[in-house]
DNA sequence: CATAAAGTACGAAGCTTTTCGTACGAAGTC
DNA sequence: GACTTCGTACGAAAAGCTTCGTACTTTATG
């Protein structure tokens, strides 16, 4: 079992992009981060650099502007941040995080609806 | 509407004792944390002045050996660290980190059930 | 009352994370 | 072929977090 490595926070907010755009040079990583953000465009490339070595994400170097893709799937690294989250403020209780979490947040009519499906899964296994 | 701060890792191993147990001195924090970390007595007690300084804490000094009680209740904090994942990780979607969170961990037949209860709530208010 | 025990304060070292300047190579352009 | 543009690499400064040693004060105790 592979030790999983929790995602800095500027980390993170490049692998969301990585997550919602596909594999990108560097330069388009900049352009969707800088939006909202202002960082520089050395900084995100050392950042990809420092990413590729924790091995957070892969790169294809067959082009001159190397593609970066994230090494795994939002969904593992999402759970792994959930688990942590869980273990380090919710004294290991997943439902309490749940419970906090709808009561933080609206929550669309579709949105509930999609959770609530997925508890009726859950119970059923659970029967 | 006040800034709030995300506790760093150690402040929340501290911040889950004194939600636990409540008001504690230095000596009793370090006690209850000591059991599977091992961080210096004077490192916990830094730590707290640290989170003193910053307000997550807030202490009592009466006695000579100072209490140290959580300036938020635990509530608030679940709240924000669960606003701030949803936002650096989910693309602002909490019912995606809910999801996440259902399909991470096994829950117990009760905990879906208070989950489903609360859910069901939830849809009514949405109605 | 002298000494030990228990407490706080705090500077500073040691890490990790983040940012960026500078160097340098490869491709395009006149 | 000279010059500009676009790219990577990387050292090192800056900033934040964590740990702990040392200094000093207050209280207990022989």
């Amino acid at each position: 079992m592979v030790k999983q490595t929790i995602p800095t926070a500027t980390e993170l907010a490049i692998l969301q992009v990585l997550w919602t755009f596909g594999p990108l040079t560097v330069r388009d990583v900049h352009k969707h981060l800088s939006t909202s953000e202002s960082m520089g465009y050395t900084s995100v490339l050392k950042m990809l650099q420092v990413m590729h070595k924790k091995g957070l994400v892969k790169r294809n170097e067959q082009q001159r502007s190397h593609v970066y893709r994230s090494a795994r799937p939002a969904e593992q690294t999402q759970r792994g941040l959930v688990r942590h989250l869980v273990d380090s403020a919710f004294a290991g209780s997943a439902s309490d995080l749940v419970v906090r979490a709808l009561s933080s947040k609206k929550l669309s009519k579709e949105e509930v609806d999609t959770i609530r499906k997925l508890i009726d899964e859950k119970a059923q296994e659970n029967d």
